[in-house]
DNA sequence: TTTTATATACTGAACGTTCGTTTTGTATTC
DNA sequence: GAATACAAAACGAACGTTCAGTATATAAAA
C-alpha cells in the first residue's frame, strides 16, 4: 500500500469516526451529510467516494461496532471465572464503550420498522437476536454450574437485554462514573432477582 | 358548542390519533405531515389550522399521554394494597397502554439533544424527572412499611425506569400477551432483586 | 533520469425530491 | 354578512446523491 492509499484510508477512517459520533449524539435521520462535511472538512463527494450512501456508511459503522464488541469481549472473557463475574464484565464493557450498546439511538430508528426491510434493519435484527442468544447462553452456564437455580433462560435473557437497553438510554446524561454505577447496580438487582426465586410459569395466551 | 364546533373537535381528535399512531410506529422525524394527511384524509392546511406546527402536535400528544397516565393510575391505584402489588399494577398499565411509555421511540428523538432545548424536550425531561420521583416514592413506601429492606431508592428508581424503558423497546415486536408477560417478569426479577440484598455502597468518583 | 499518461482521491455545484409551513381560496354554519 | 373549518397549491429550505471537474501520486514511456 503506497502513501496515497494510506492517506485515503486515514480519510475514510476520519469520516467514519465523525459520522459515528454524530449518529450517537443526534441519531440517524437528524444527522445530515452536511453535518459530517462540517465536522471532517471532507467534501460531500469525498464521503460518497468512500461510502456508497448515507445508509451504507451507517451499516459500515454497525458492522464495526459488532466486530469491536466481539473482539473486546473475546479479549476479556478469560478474566472472569463465574457467570456472575461475566455479567458484571459485560456491564462494564457496555458502560465503558462510548457507543454503549449497538442498539443506540441511531440504530433504533431502523429497529422494527414496518416498511420494507433495509440492509441496516436486517443486520440490526440479526445482532439483537445474537445478543439475546449470548445472554441466554451466559445464564444457562450459570444455571448449569449451580450459581443460579433452574429458570426460563429465554425470558430472563429478554429481561437482561431490556435492562441493558434501558441503562443505555438513561446513561446518556450521566458521567462515565455514574454510568458504571448504573450498570453495576442493574446487574446486582438482576442477579439478586434470579439467584433465589424462579419466574412464575407464564400463562398460556 | 354547536354542531360545527363539535365536528371540528372530532376532526382535531382524528388528526391527533392518527399522528399518535404514526409517531409511535415510525418515530417523530420519519413521520411526515403528508403521512398524517394520507391517514386522516385531512389536508395539510387543516392540520395547521388545528395545530400550530408539527412539533406543537407532538407536544399536544405527550401532554395528553401524561394526563391519561396520571388519570388511569389515579383510578387504579386504590386497587392495590402493597407496594409489590402497585409495582405489578404500574407494569400492567404500561404494558396495556399502546403507547407503553411516554419515552417512546418518537420522544427519544428529543431526549437529551444537545442543541437548544425545545419545548418538547423540556417537557420530556420534566416527565422523566417525575417518573423517577414516582418510582422513588413507591419504593420508599415499600421500605417504610417493611416490604423491602432499607436501600438507596434514588438509584433503584433509575434501575426500575431503565427496566421499564428497555421493556418498552423490546415489546414493540411482541404480542399484547407476551408484552404483559415481559413486564410482569421484569417486576418479578426486580422485586426479587431488592427484597433481600441492598445495593453495595457506590464508590466516590 | 525526465517527461508524459493514467489512475485515484477529492471538490463543490447542480439536481431532483421531500420537507414543514404559509397563503389564497372555497364551503358551510351561525 | 361574518366567522369558522377546511382544501390544496405554492413557497423556501433542507436533504441525499450525482456529476463534471481539478489535484496529485504513481506508473509507464521516452
Amino acid at each position: 500500500m503506497n502513501q496515497k492509499q494510506l492517506q485515503s484510508e486515514q480519510t475514510k477512517k476520519k469520516i467514519a469516526e465523525a459520522a459515528r459520533a454524530l449518529f450517537v449524539q443526534k441519531g440517524y435521520k437528524a444527522t445530515s451529510i452536511e453535518d459530517i462535511v462540517r465536522t471532517t472538512g471532507s467534501s460531500k463527494g469525498n464521503i460518497y467516494y468512500h461510502f456508497k450512501s448515507k445508509e451504507g456508511l451507517f451499516l459500515y459503522l454497525i458492522e464495526e461496532w459488532d466486530r469491536e464488541w466481539i473482539l473486546n469481549w473475546g479479549q476479556s472473557v478469560h478474566l472472569y471465572k463465574t457467570t456472575t463475574d461475566k455479567l458484571y464484565g459485560v456491564a462494564q464493557q457496555l458502560a465503558d464503550d462510548d457507543l454503549n450498546h449497538p442498539l443506540t439511538k441511531a440504530a433504533d430508528e431502523f429497529f422494527h420498522q414496518e416498511e420494507k426491510t433495509s440492509e441496516v434493519e436486517s443486520r440490526i435484527a440479526e445482532m439483537m437476536a445474537r445478543h439475546l442468544e449470548f445472554n441466554q447462553k451466559l445464564l444457562q452456564e450459570g444455571i448449569d454450574c449451580g450459581e443460579f437455580g433452574p429458570n426460563d433462560t429465554e425470558r430472563l435473557a429478554v429481561i437482561l437485554e431490556a435492562l441493558f437497553f434501558g441503562a443505555n438510554q438513561l446513561s446518556r446524561s450521566l458521567s462515565p462514573h455514574k454510568t458504571r454505577v448504573l450498570y453495576k447496580d442493574a446487574i446486582t438487582v438482576f442477579l439478586n432477582g434470579i439467584t433465589r426465586n424462579k419466574l412464575t410459569e407464564s400463562e398460556e395466551e
